[in-house]
DNA sequence: TTTACTCCGTGAAATTAACCACAAAAAAGG
DNA sequence: CCTTTTTTGTGGTTAATTTCACGGAGTAAA
């Protein structure tokens, strides 16, 4: 008797709410409505309602939701009311640049391990952080508590990084690789490649 | 009686199909079939010739497709048999990487243009591109060909920017301010939020 | 030529996702 | 207290998407 699963596409709407309710918390409002939600970010109010039913009763006739109130329930939802280790992959242009981002740090996610192949990166620092060869990738991130690793290596070098990865306990993977991984069914891969979002954007343009 | 328009999501596939094709091409590959695709991928056999079958008929029974043909067919679909023109504003690390993102030249998208409101970047050169300062902003972009634009500031000046990138004639948008854009309905946008995708694996990761 | 395979394109069926509309709860204003 | 307004949670409906399964075109080999 398993409780039934959530659709992912659900599961995937979920940070965006959070998102757009944590400016709201930022910005003073204490109330809103699935509606002035639903209008901030495109979505309709019944999407809302609906998405939200499946985890609980978080609102209140009338009233609509705390605001503070639905940002705990969601952060526990989405197990981000903790702080998260992340490993990066790749130190080049775009790693670099990941790891000066305060975006991940002010959400609760810290890069605590760094790997490139170059031997005139390892020994350096990146953000206070040193960087180290991928001879030392399984050694040092099976012994860190980190289950998620951020793939900032080329295509021709991400599957084996993968593979590597989650031979070492990775459990999710956010690939920049523009390719797609083959992993086992219980590891958990997102894809962040610009060019594909751009050639869907020049469909349109015509 | 305009044809029957095709599913976003439909669309949405498309260049990930090409993606793997164009791979193929790559390593000499000169035939697959929807099942050889779709396992590469990830994606059922069906959905892939159920897919193209909205464009055309690029397959012959017995023998699969022609791996050439089917990628003329989908650049030509996707408008990605020519250049296309970007715009890069706010160069900060992540807008330095992806000026030097050899990815995007690769397949045909050439930043143009880039913009950033500090004094201190103003006149400075990106990848052999100067840096103009935002006042710049709509008399160069609107003088220009492009109609996509990048759009790496951060979040609180990313409306404006994004209003004044309309203004310009610009008509796409990929936005990496984390935070959704309020824009009419003639302009596209595509979001790429790594913490939004960190915190849809951490669901998962319980 | 014949037989055995392969594999596309597609109508039909099944599944999944989105939307609607309303009872009921809460609040507000007499 | 009563009336009006707001807004949730949800059962039922509609719409969209995916999968199934098969006719038939093409290939291969004897």
């Amino acid at each position: 008797m398993t409780q039934k699963s959530i659709p992912d596409i659900v599961v995937g709407r979920l940070p965006r709410y959070l998102r757009a309710l944590e400016y709201m918390l930022r910005n003073g409002i204490k109330t809103t409505s699935s509606q002035e939600l639903g209008e901030s970010i495109g979505i309709s109010a019944a999407q809302i309602r609906k998405d939200l039913s499946q985890f609980g009763e978080f609102g209140k006739q009338g009233t609509g939701y705390s605001v503070r109130y639905l940002v705990d329930q969601l952060q526990a939802i989405l197990h981000v009311n903790q702080s998260w280790d992340l490993v990066l992959v790749g130190v080049g242009d775009l790693g670099t640049a990941l790891a000066a981002y305060q975006g991940f740090i002010n959400r609760g996610f810290h890069i605590v391990l760094a790997f490139d192949n170059n031997p005139i990166k390892v020994g350096k620092k990146i953000g206070g952080l040193p960087i180290y060869s991928m001879e030392e990738l399984e050694k040092r991130v099976s012994t860190s508590k980190a289950k998620i690793a951020m793939l900032t290596v080329p295509a021709s070098a991400a599957q084996e990084t993968a593979d590597k990865l989650i031979k070492s306990g990775i459990r999710a993977i956010l690939n920049y690789a523009p390719m797609q991984l083959n992993v086992p069914s219980d590891i958990h891969v997102e894809y962040i490649d610009p060019v594909t979002k751009l050639q869907h954007m020049t469909y349109y343009l015509g």
